[in-house]
DNA sequence: CCTAAAAACTGAACGGTGCCAAGATCAGCG
DNA sequence: CGCTGATCTTGGCACCGTTCAGTTTTTAGG
């Protein structure tokens, strides 16, 4: 029917009949559009759209939206896990490296809070659905745990513990910040990093 | 047109025009479509049928679906706060009410998860839109909060951090819990209470 | 290189959703 | 009684996720 199968769009760019790199270019699309207009706009329609093509092709490459948000997902905790590895290079001392970490973590949620939640959503948090993710997901838990595990005499079943303690104030902390329910200025240390090395200094004796 | 002014439906119940008390009956059909069928099912067509109206019928007491989710937003808040104090009536020494008050809220939001997840549901965040809903989602922090002031020498800008650190703890484990990304069994103490009584133990000389 | 199978994408449709404007009904009050 | 305002219905809009039959392009095998 289409003898050219070339399209021309509002702006001019000529299209192929095959976008050639779709599922990457959703992937994108997906972060933009989470990052500009939040998490209610992020449709497959409209990611159809952002890339030029048709609101089926998607299921070319994701047998339905929560598999293409656990991808999104799963992007995001990568880069969760870069930045809190990133933040804690450097320091040496067990209680350093976790301030750096954890701090790190709520500065990720609060700078990318529509892509926290959707790591965070309940639809993905059945892992059953998405193996991959949960690796992924697991890799900031490990962060901490490491650097308490690293410690002489450490108690594997305390260690963990112990992780789970950090981490939950930490994941919670974030939370209440994104949803506006804890105004962290209100503290005598103005940032996170203040925050967090008090918050820290809370269990430091046990940590040692 | 309808000049008899009362239908039938399928089983047989007669439906006069005017509800009569649409409102209540539409938070109740809320709470047990969320208890039933889970937050994704929780349409305004759906409740619209369960309680045998047409599908317009809930704008006459709700300006939006947010305004209605508030509303049972703010009955879980209130049954929240209510399971937290009846958890620590009797208990005088602070640290065994901080015990009993964060046991509730976790036990809470595990129990009813699809209801507190609705409760902190970014949607309803923005807590401009309800003034009212922050005033009684409010409660649960200003319990733990109050624990903390009434000690001796209590610093006010130390209890509010140490209020927050806590919460944070809270309602971080809560929401690891209930999305699975951890398993309280795995840990001796078996359940909640007790994990619980292990991590207030971990700032327990600081709340001394 | 050619062809057949596989993959990518289109176009149209189905049922569901939130929301809105217009009208019908009803309760209470002058 | 008639009026008014609140409540509810009817019908419709735009959007959503998903499916399906069919078309186009790429890929793999001879």
């Amino acid at each position: 029917m289409n003898q050219n199968s070339a399209r021309e769009t509002a702006c001019g760019k000529k299209l192929k009949y095959h976008h050639g790199a779709l599922r990457p270019a959703l992937l994108e699309a997906a972060e933009k559009i989470l990052l500009e207009d939040g998490i209610d706009a992020l449709s497959l329609r409209a990611l159809a759209r952002a890339t030029g093509v048709t609101q089926a092709a998607p299921y070319s490459h994701f047998r339905d939206k929560d598999e293409l948000l656990a991808a999104v997902a799963e992007q995001g905790f990568q880069r969760l896990a870069l930045a809190m590895v990133e933040s804690a290079t450097g320091q040496t001392a067990a209680r350093a490296r976790i301030e750096r970490l954890i701090t790190a973590y709520i500065r990720f949620a609060v700078g990318n809070d529509q892509l926290f939640r959707l790591m965070f959503s309940p639809a993905l948090s059945d892992m059953r659905n998405h193996p991959t993710l949960a690796m992924t997901a697991g890799k900031s838990y490990a962060l901490i745990s490491a650097v308490l595990a690293k410690r002489e005499n450490a108690d594997p079943e305390e260690t963990r513990f112990q992780t789970l303690a950090i981490w939950s104030l930490c994941h919670g902390l974030a939370q209440l910040i994104m949803d506006d329910r804890v105004n962290i200025e209100q503290f005598g240390t103005a940032d996170i990093a203040g925050f967090v090395r008090r918050a820290v200094g809370l269990f430091a004796a046990q940590l040692a």
